[in-house]
RNA sequence: GGCUGGGUGGCAGAAUGGCUAUGCACCGGAUUGCAAAUCCGUGUACCUCGGUUCGACUCCGGGCCCAGCCUCCA
C-alpha cells in the first residue's frame, strides 16, 4: 500500500486516489528564461520516479502526469529586453533546452505540458469568478488583487498565521494593496510590455494563477497530487490553494508533495548565491545516468548535497550495477518476481524511499554475480528482475557495455582500444609479459581498464 | 521572532523498540602470469541531557547545532 507524506498533514498517509482509471498529478515546472540547473533536474527525476512508480500500481493509461511551463513573468521580460528578444523567442530557446537536459536525464513526457500563455481565456476566467465572489478587488492602480483575509483556509499548507506573516512582512507596502499580504492576480501592463486584453485592460496574469487555471483545466477542480519544490509552499501553493478553491467552491488538490532542495557545501544552491550548476555544464562531465542516479540517491525531501566527490560515488555504484548485467541475455519471458521485488515495492511504498530501493538493487546484483558463475539460465532471470525494477528509478535501461565504454570526445576510440587489446593478447599467448604490461599501463594511462576473462578481454573506460 | 525539515560509522545514506542496511572508500583472504572484476571476511555509528521500558539509535520531554521558508526561486 503507498503512503505518501503529505505537506498539507505534515504526516505520511495511505495514499487512494480520487478515481483509481485517472490518477491525477500536477507538478510546478520550470519558468523558461534560463537553462536548467541541477535542482530543477531533481524536481524533473524525482517527479518522473513518482509519475512512473503511480503507472507501475495504477496501470499505464490510468495517470495524468501535467507540468507546467511558466511562459510569461516579470523575470523573462527582463531577460527579453536585456537580449533584445521578444519573450516567445526566449522562451522557445529555453523550452527547448530544458527538453533537451529532460531527455537526457531519461524523464519521461509528462502527459501535457501546458504553457501559461496558451491559457489567457482560462487565467481571466478564474480571476473573474475570483471578483464575482469578492475574493478579489481591482485597485486604484488597476491591477487585480486577492483579498487574503478573505480566505479562512489561507495559510493552512504553510502553518502560518495571518497575523504571524503580517508581523515578519519584509514586503514593502504596496499603497495600491488593501492588505500588505494580498498579491496580484492580473497586473496591468505598463507601455511596452507585452499584454492580453482582459476585463480589467490590458495586462498580464500574477505569479500563482497561471498553476490555478492550468491545474483545473488539465485535471479538474479537485485532482490527487499537486507537486513541486520546497521553496513553492508558500507563497506560491498556499495562494494556488487560495485561489483555486475560491474560485470553484472546491477542495482542491488532496495531497501536496515538496521536493528538498540541492545544497553545495550545505548551502542551498541559488542563482542568487551564484553557487549553482546548470544541467548542461554537469553532463559535460559526468554520463546523465550517473546525475539521474546521484539525485535518487537520497530521499526526495531531504537535502541532497552536491559535490564532484558524490558524483563520482555515483558513477562507481552504477558501474558495479551494470558489471553484473554485463554479458546476460535479458529475456522478459524469465521474469519472476521474487523476493526482492517485494522488498523494492515495499521501500517505493514507503513514500518512494529510493534510495532504500537502489539498496535492493545491489544485493541483487551481488546475487547476479554469484550465480553468473554456474548458473546462468537463474543469473539472466534474476537479471530480468534487476533490470525491470531498475526501470521504475529510470536507471539500468541501456546496454551495459554500451554505459560501461561511454567515453567523451578526444578519448582513444573503441576501434583503437580494440586494436591494442588484440597487440596485447598477442603478447600475452608469446608469453611477452613485459609488452603486456606496458599495453596494459598505456590503456589505463589513457583511462580504459581491461579485464582479462575466459578467453577474451573486455575493457571499460574509468 | 514565527513556521518547516533534519542531526547515524571515513564519506553518502536507510530501516528498526531487543538481531546484518546498502553503496563508495579502507583492510585481510580467495582468484589472476600481473591486474581488473567478482567472491568470502574484518573494522569503524547512531548530537546532548533526562524520562518511559526487562531493554532505545529507534518512543516522550528539555537543550544544543544545521538547513530552508516568511521577498523572486525547483
Amino acid at each position: 500500500m503507498l503512503e505518501i507524506y503529505n505537506s498539507l498533514t505534515r504526516k505520511s498517509q495511505p495514499f487512494s486516489p480520487l478515481d483509481a482509471k485517472n490518477v491525477r498529478l500536477y507538478v510546478c515546472g520550470m519558468t523558461v528564461y534560463d537553462y536548467c540547473h541541477i535542482g530543477h533536474a531533481r524536481v524533473l527525476v524525482v517527479f518522473d520516479v513518482i509519475y512512473r512508480y503511480l503507472t507501475h500500481i495504477y496501470g499505464a493509461d490510468h495517470v495524468t502526469y501535467i507540468r507546467n511551463i511558466t511562459d510569461i513573468d516579470d523575470k523573462i521580460i527582463a531577460r527579453a529586453n536585456e537580449r533584445g528578444l521578444n519573450i516567445t523567442e526566449l522562451t522557445e530557446e529555453f523550452i527547448t533546452a530544458m527538453n533537451e537536459d529532460a531527455r537526457a536525464l531519461g524523464v519521461l513526457s509528462p502527459n501535457q505540458e501546458p504553457r501559461a500563455t496558451a491559457h489567457m481565456p482560462q487565467i481571466i476566467e478564474m480571476i473573474q469568478a475570483l471578483v464575482n465572489k469578492e475574493y478579489a478587488y481591482q485597485a486604484e492602480n488597476g491591477d487585480v488583487y486577492y483579498a487574503v483575509a478573505k480566505f479562512e483556509a489561507y495559510g493552512q499548507l504553510s502553518g502560518r498565521q495571518l497575523e504571524d506573516l503580517r508581523a515578519g512582512a519584509r514586503v514593502a507596502v504596496d499603497e495600491a494593496k488593501r492588505d500588505p499580504l494580498d498579491f496580484v492576480l492580473w497586473k496591468s501592463a505598463k507601455p511596452d510590455e507585452p499584454h492580453w486584453d482582459s476585463p480589467w485592460g490590458k495586462g498580464r496574469p500574477g505569479w500563482h494563477i497561471e498553476c490555478s487555471a492550468m491545474s483545473t483545466h488539465c485535471l479538474g477542480n479537485h485532482f490527487d497530487i499537486h507537486g513541486g519544490g520546497m521553496d513553492l509552499k508558500f507563497p506560491h501553493h498556499e495562494n494556488e490553494i487560495a485561489q483555486s478553491c475560491g474560485a470553484t467552491g472546491e477542495a482542491f488538490a488532496n495531497v501536496w508533495m515538496h521536493n528538498g532542495f540541492v545544497q553545495i557545501d550545505n548551502e542551498k544552491m541559488a542563482k542568487s548565491l551564484g553557487n549553482f550548476f546548470t544541467i548542461r555544464e554537469v553532463l559535460e562531465r559526468y554520463d546523465p545516468e550517473v546525475l539521474r542516479y546521484f539525485i535518487l540517491s537520497s530521499h526526495y525531501r531531504g537535502p541532497l548535497n552536491y559535490s564532484n566527490v558524490h558524483l563520482d560515488n555515483s558513477k562507481n555504484a552504477l558501474t558495479t550495477l551494470y558489471t553484473a548485467l554485463r554479458g546476460i541475455e535479458i529475456d522478459e519471458s524469465l521474469l519472476a518476481p521474487s523476493e526482492y521485488s517485494s522488498r523494492f515495492f515495499a521501500a517505493m511504498d514507503n513514500d518512494f524511499a529510493t534510495s532504500e530501493a537502489q539498496a535492493i538493487l545491489f544485493e541483487l546484483a551481488h546475487e547476479i554475480n554469484k550465480l553468473k558463475i554456474d548458473q546462468a539460465m537463474m543469473a539472466a532471470r534474476y537479471a530480468t528482475e534487476l533490470k525491470s525494477l531498475a526501470k521504475l528509478l529510470g536507471l539500468l535501461q541501456r546496454d551495459a557495455e554500451d554505459f560501461l565504454q561511454a567515453g567523451q570526445s578526444g578519448e582513444l576510440s573503441a576501434d583503437e582500444i580494440e586494436q591494442k587489446i588484440a597487440q596485447r593478447n598477442q603478447a600475452r599467448a608469446d608469453k611477452d609479459f613485459a609488452l603486456s604490461d606496458r599495453i596494459r599501463k598505456e590503456l589505463q594511462d589513457a583511462g580504459v581498464v581491461l579485464e582479462d576473462g575466459a578467453g577474451s578481454t573486455s575493457w571499460r573506460r574509468e
